[in-house]
DNA sequence: AGCAATTAGTTGTAATTGCAACTTGTTTTG
DNA sequence: CAAAACAAGTTGCAATTACAACTAATTGCT
């Protein structure tokens, strides 16, 4: 039988490596705003796009529209985000951080960008670039 | 304030690619075999070292033992595995693939490679090589 | 204009995960 | 050798996710 070599499985590696950068994120969004990790996502893509819709973040993001809705619901309640209605179409709401959650943001984030920074020493710039270029390619296939 | 762009930010554009990668697999699991993408994974990760324990499949997955063990009894439950006690040591047994088991396997993987061929189709050889290098050289950073 | 189809967002709920406590067996060490 | 420390695996439970059904608003079509 044909057995699929996991040491050397491309998309098997490539899972192995983002969970790890997914449980030090929340770990990370955790200790210092006691978010969990969908909910630090929607800030990150706020933070992003400030104004965007929750279907914006939907799209650009690892998450469906219902936990969207929920991380949204739970940073507005914690007064981390705003919502303001869109004037030219009533289903849609635009979403900002608040000064609170910019403030939090700033936190969050410069702890993620330093783990990130961390785990890029070891490519040169170069090498960062081609991977990042590599990652588009694939998911474009997808 | 500094923003992290997502388009350009490594570990986001890399957990992103995953989460797609997942959840194909996880469909091919689910409509090949009915397994859901831990109890396929362990799977995998038996086919590719048969008689590992519980806890050897932790340690090259992205499972928690607890996910691992709930998984295994129900494979077994299915006799898509079999668990051998090992003789020098009680508190471990070593598993392996029924005959079913690696007829499953062979369904599944069969599938699982073709969609891990496509995916990479678009890049060379040469580039699959450096891009599962980098991917090494990220993990033993963390 | 009016009705069907589509889209944004919410909510219910079953499945799954993550974590920690727990049991049982093994190793260490004083 | 006995007790403590450690390791493998199981289990309970709360948190989280996935998926689908649902509501409300908009768009497209005739």
């Amino acid at each position: 039988m044909e057995v699929i070599e996991l040491e050397s499985f491309l998309p098997y590696q490539l899972v192995l490596l983002a969970d790890q950068v997914s449980h030090q994120t929340s770990a990370i969004a955790r200790e210092y705003g006691n978010l969990n990790l969908s909910q630090w996502r929607v800030m990150a893509a706020i933070a992003d796009q400030p104004g965007a819709s929750a279907q914006r973040i939907v799209a650009v993001t690892p998450m469906d529209k219902g936990i969207v809705s929920r991380a949204v619901k739970t940073l507005i309640d914690l007064q981390l985000v705003v919502r303001k209605s869109s004037e030219s179409d009533g289903r849609i709401s635009h979403l900002f951080l608040s000064a609170k959650g910019e403030n939090l943001y700033a936190i969050i984030s410069a702890q993620v960008r330093a783990f990130s920074t961390a785990m890029e020493r070891e490519l040169s710039q170069q090498e960062r670039k081609t991977f990042i270029k590599m990652l588009r390619k694939l998911s474009e296939s997808l």
